[in-house]
DNA sequence: CGCTGGAATTAGAGCGCTCTATTTTTGGAC
DNA sequence: GTCCAAAAATAGAGCGCTCTAATTCCAGCG
C-alpha cells in the first residue's frame, strides 16, 4: 500500500491521491489544503491535515513546477564558495528573496569556466525565474544569449547588455589615495592586482588621484595573495627604499605586506601605513585591525534580487533579436540593460597614520 | 508561435513537441536524441539538434523528473557559507559527485536551526536522491525522522541513528599534546571552545592525553573566537603566569593568542609555543605559519557521497518503523546506521618549538 | 416548500517528459 | 522477388500536481 512504512524497503512516497483517499475527499481538496487556501472547511482541513500527517506526505516538486509552470525560484551561480565576498552577496540574496517570497538554488562554478555555463544551463533547465550571477568567469556571449530567455543580472562584473551590479573601484581608489594624502602622505606605493577582476579599475584610480595631488605614482606588481603582498615588500627592500605608504589591492594581500614589513622591523602605521581593499572579514580580526576600502556586498545582493522581480513583473527581458511581419531578423533594438555601480567607502582602523614627521 | 522569438514578451519555451515537429520526426525519438542514445540513424539526430538549437529548447527538468521517478541530484544542506571548514567539505562531495555522475543542489541554513530544517523540507520535495547535512543544527529527532524517508548522512555532527562522518577530535587534540610534550614543553595550557560544537571532545582529550604524561592540565575559558584568545591570553597574563605552550581551541583562537602574545612582547615560538585546531586557511598564512591539527574535509565530503550512493544502491535506508500483519507498530529494530570516525593529523608549521632552556 | 446565491467541493483536462510495447523500415540471405 | 531478424521510429499511457469550470451543499427567504 502506498505510504505504508515497510521495514526496509523504500517504498514509494505518498501522493495527493493517497492523502486524499485516506482523508475521504478529492484530490483537489487536498492541493487547496497545501495550498493554504482559505476556502476549506475547519473539519475537511482537519482530516487531510491528518492523513497527509500520517502518510509523511510531501508535495512532489516536479509535478508542482510542471502543473504551475513557475518556480518562484532564484538561481544564484557562485563562482567560489571560498571567497568571503561572494558569500557575503549571498547573505543579502537571501534575505532580500525571503521578502519576496522566493526560493533560492545555489550553485558553484569551482572557479571554471564550463562550471559557469553548466550550472546556468541545470538552471534553465530548471526553469527558475532568473539567475544571478557572483564573480561569473562564464563567457559574455553566453551570459548575453541566456539572458535573452530569463532574467539575469551580474554581480561584481560588468557584462555588455545583461544587468549587472558592480561597485566602482575607481572611485574606491582614489578613496583611499585622498585619505593617505589627506594624512600628509606624499610617497604612495600601490601594490596592484595584475589582470585579475577589479585590478585595472583600482590601478586606474589610483593613478588618477595621484597625478591629481600633483603626486608620482608607483606601483608595485601584485596578483592578489598574501604572497603577492610579501613579494612586493621584498622587492621594495631589495630596491633599498622602503616604502612609506601602501595601497594594496586588496585585503590578502595587504596582509602579506603586513606580516613582511613587521618581519623585516618596521612598525605599521608607525614606519608604514597600509590600506587594503574589499574589507573582508580578515582586516576586522583584532591584531590585524587593517584600514580598508568597503563594498557594500550585502547590499548588492539585495539589488540583484530586486532586479529578477522586477524584470519577471514587467515580464520584460530582453529577447533582443526581432523579427519583421516576415519572419526576417531584423538589427538588434538598443539594450535596456540596466548598469548599477555603486560607491565604496572607506573603514578606519588602525593600520594608516601620519608619515614620521621627518618623511612628511 | 511557440519557440518563436517575440521582440520583448516572455514567450512560452519550447517543447519537445515543438522540436519534434520542426525536425518532422516524433517525440519519442527526440527524446532518445537528448538523452544521448545510441540507437538513432546520424541523420535523424543531425535534424533533431538542429531543430533544437534553433529553438533553444532546453528540457524541462520538472518533466522529466516527474516522468522518471528520479533525479539524481544530492541535497547538500549547509550550516553557514561563511565557515571555510563547510565550503572544504563541499570540495569533496562535489568532486565524488562528478564521479557517480550526480548533481548537487546547494543550500544554506544560515545558521539556524528553523533554517536546516527549510532547507531538508525543500530538497525532500524535490525528491534528491540523498540529503549531506554540513555542521547541522537541525534538531537530531528531526533529522532521524526525515532520514527514515530517504539516505540522509550528518558530516561533522554524530546524530543517533543516522549515518556520520566525523573526525574524532578527542585524538586531535591528544596528538597536538604529545607533539608539544615531544618538544620538551611541561606547561601546557588549553583554551579551550566552551560549549561549542567539538569543543567538548578536545578537551577531554586534552585531559587524558596530559595525564597520561603526568602533567597538570590548565584550561582557559574560550569560545572558538578570535576574541576569545586574545582574552584568555589577557586572563594569564594578569594571572603573572605566562603561558609556555598553548593548545588552542581552534585557528582563530590561536590566531588571537598570538596576536595579544606580541603586542605583549612575547615571540612565538621563541617564548611561547601555539598550537591550533582546524588547519584553516588562515593557518597557512605565510606571516602566521601556524602549526594545527588538520581535518580531512576533503575527503569527509567525498566519503559522504559514497555512503548516499551506497544506501541508494542497496536500497537500503532506515524505515525503522516495523508493522506487523494487524498494522500495529513494533519495536524499533536495531539501527543500521553507519558512523565512520576519521582520525586528523598534525600540520607542523612555525609556531612551536622546544621551550627555553631555563623552563625545560 | 421551492428558490436563490454564495460557499464548499469536485471532475477532469492538461503541464512536458520517459518508457514500454508496438509498428515500420532496412538489409541481407535465400 | 520473399522472408526474417535487427534496427529505427512511434504511439500512448502515465508521472503527481494545479486550475478552471462545473457541481453539490446549505442556509435564508419569500
Amino acid at each position: 500500500m502506498p505510504g505504508d512504512p515497510q521495514p526496509n524497503g523504500s517504498r514509494r512516497p505518498a501522493t495527493m491521491q493517497d492523502v486524499a483517499e485516506r482523508a475521504g475527499v478529492s484530490r483537489a481538496l487536498v492541493s487547496l489544503v497545501m495550498r493554504g487556501t482559505s476556502k476549506v472547511s475547519a473539519e475537511r482541513r482537519e482530516a487531510v491535515l491528518r492523513a497527509s500527517a500520517e502518510l509523511s506526505y510531501r508535495p512532489n516538486a516536479a509535478a508542482r513546477t510542471l502543473a504551475r509552470a513557475r518556480t518562484d525560484v532564484i538561481g544564484v551561480m557562485i563562482d567560489d564558495l571560498h571567497n568571503p565576498f561572494f558569500v557575503d552577496v549571498v547573505d543579502g540574496i537571501h534575505e532580500a528573496a525571503d521578502r519576496h517570497g522566493m526560493q533560492i538554488v545555489l550553485s558553484s562554478a569551482r572557479r571554471r569556466q564550463d562550471g559557469a555555463h553548466l550550472a546556468i544551463e541545470e538552471m534553465i533547465e530548471m526553469r527558475v525565474e532568473g539567475v544571478i550571477l557572483i564573480g561569473s568567469r562564464a563567457r559574455h556571449s553566453f551570459v548575453r544569449a541566456t539572458s535573452a530567455l530569463m532574467p539575469m543580472v551580474s554581480v561584481g562584473v560588468p557584462i555588455d547588455d545583461v544587468d549587472s551590479i558592480v561597485v566602482d573601484d575607481e572611485i574606491g581608489a582614489t578613496i583611499a589615495v585622498d585619505y593617505l594624502v589627506g594624512l600628509g602622505h606624499r610617497h604612495i606605493v600601490h601594490i596592484d592586482g595584475g589582470d585579475g577582476g577589479g585590478a585595472a579599475p583600482r590601478r586606474i584610480g589610483f593613478f588618477s588621484a595621484m597625478s591629481r595631488h600633483l603626486l608620482v605614482p608607483r606601483v608595485v606588481a601584485g596578483d592578489f595573495t598574501e604572497r603577492g603582498g610579501v613579494e612586493a615588500i621584498e622587492t621594495m627592500l631589495a630596491g633599498g627604499e622602503p616604502p612609506q605608504a601602501i595601497l594594496a589591492a586588496n585585503d590578502l594581500t595587504a596582509i602579506g605586506a603586513l606580516g613582511r614589513l613587521s618581519a623585516a622591523g618596521l612598525r605599521v602605521p608607525d614606519d608604514v601605513s597600509i590600506v587594503g581593499y574589499d574589507n573582508t572579514s580578515l582586516a576586522s580580526m583584532a591584531h590585524l585591525a587593517l584600514t580598508t576600502i568597503d563594498q557594500p556586498r550585502v547590499e548588492m545582493g539585495q539589488r540583484a534580487v530586486e532586479r529578477i522581480v522586477e524584470r519577471r513583473e514587467n515580464n520584460r527581458f530582453g529577447s533582443r533579436e526581432c523579427h519583421d511581419a516576415a519572419g526576417r531578423r531584423n538589427a538588434l533594438p538598443p539594450s535596456d540593460a540596466v548598469h548599477q555601480t555603486i560607491t565604496p567607502s572607506l573603514v578606519v582602523r588602525a593600520t594608516a597614520g601620519p608619515p614620521r614627521p621627518s618623511e612628511a
